[in-house]
DNA sequence: TTATACTATGTGTATAATTCATATATAGGA
DNA sequence: TCCTATATATGAATTATACACATAGTATAA
């Protein structure tokens, strides 16, 4: 009984955890994540997606296609600049660095993220005020 | 010529803020504010609307068809009940009410939120630490 | 009594973002 | 040869967001 009511809190947690951590501001923090990235060193997509789990992106859990299509906006938008790279062993690489209009945005980014800390903050000095 | 560069740097400044203060994790992070403002007190959406610029939302710019359609939702979810108001002045009001299970949403909430401050606090001091 | 503004709730549609599936190709090892 | 890992990318479906507009009750000032 005391086993059935664990498994049902689980699955109830669980529910939630899927229902509402997706988002909460995670989607878009993927571009800065990216651009920082880039500024401590160039890398091509692929090493990208493993190093993301730096900032609680599960490596397994993205959509690669996503990160690649993301690398090309900011290269169209003339925040990174690419080429290839076939040297060594494997596929050819398409490798990323960053621009001075990249690092730019990168520090705008820092600007709203610090204020969305506040945000969050203060989100939960209110919740833990409720009665 | 002073001016004329201070003006370039403001229009730049404004232009990636246009760029990049939209998201970064402020759309889903609705849905948690419209639970916390009614477990507060019991709502209607204009009123929400008017309550949200606590949380750094300003009324002027937001969609009033993104807060009904997403209060519909969540009582399409089960997160909150809706009876019609009729009785003091002006048009009718749909009035809003936090369930448990609204109430359980939002304690889950908070969880995904401490855990972003921790993120996005990660993400600040990684960017400075950069050389 | 008309015009105007404010309160209040919604729909329709277009665009943007995200997810899921799939395609392609190189290289290394069993 | 077949399987796995590396590496990049597209197509289509779904979901989210933004912008415009529709509707209606009430108050107030011209």
């Amino acid at each position: 009984m005391c086993n059935e009511h664990m498994k049902d809190l689980a699955e109830k947690k669980e529910k939630l955890a899927e229902y509402c951590c997706r988002g909460g501001r995670m989607e878009r923090f993927l571009e800065p994540c990216l651009l920082l990235l880039l500024c401590q060193e160039p890398s091509h997509g692929y090493e990208l997606i493993q190093r993301l789990c730096d900032f609680g992106f599960e490596p397994e859990t993205q959509d690669p296609g996503h990160i690649y299509r993301h690398l090309r906006r900011l290269e169209g938008e003339g925040m990174v600049t690419s080429r290839w790279e076939t040297g060594d062993s494997g596929p050819a690489k398409r490798l990323y660095q960053v621009t001075s209009e990249g690092k730019e945005l990168l520090a705008a980014w820092t600007d709203t993220i610090q204020g969305n800390i506040e945000i969050l903050q203060f989100f939960l000095e209110k919740y833990h005020r409720l009665a």
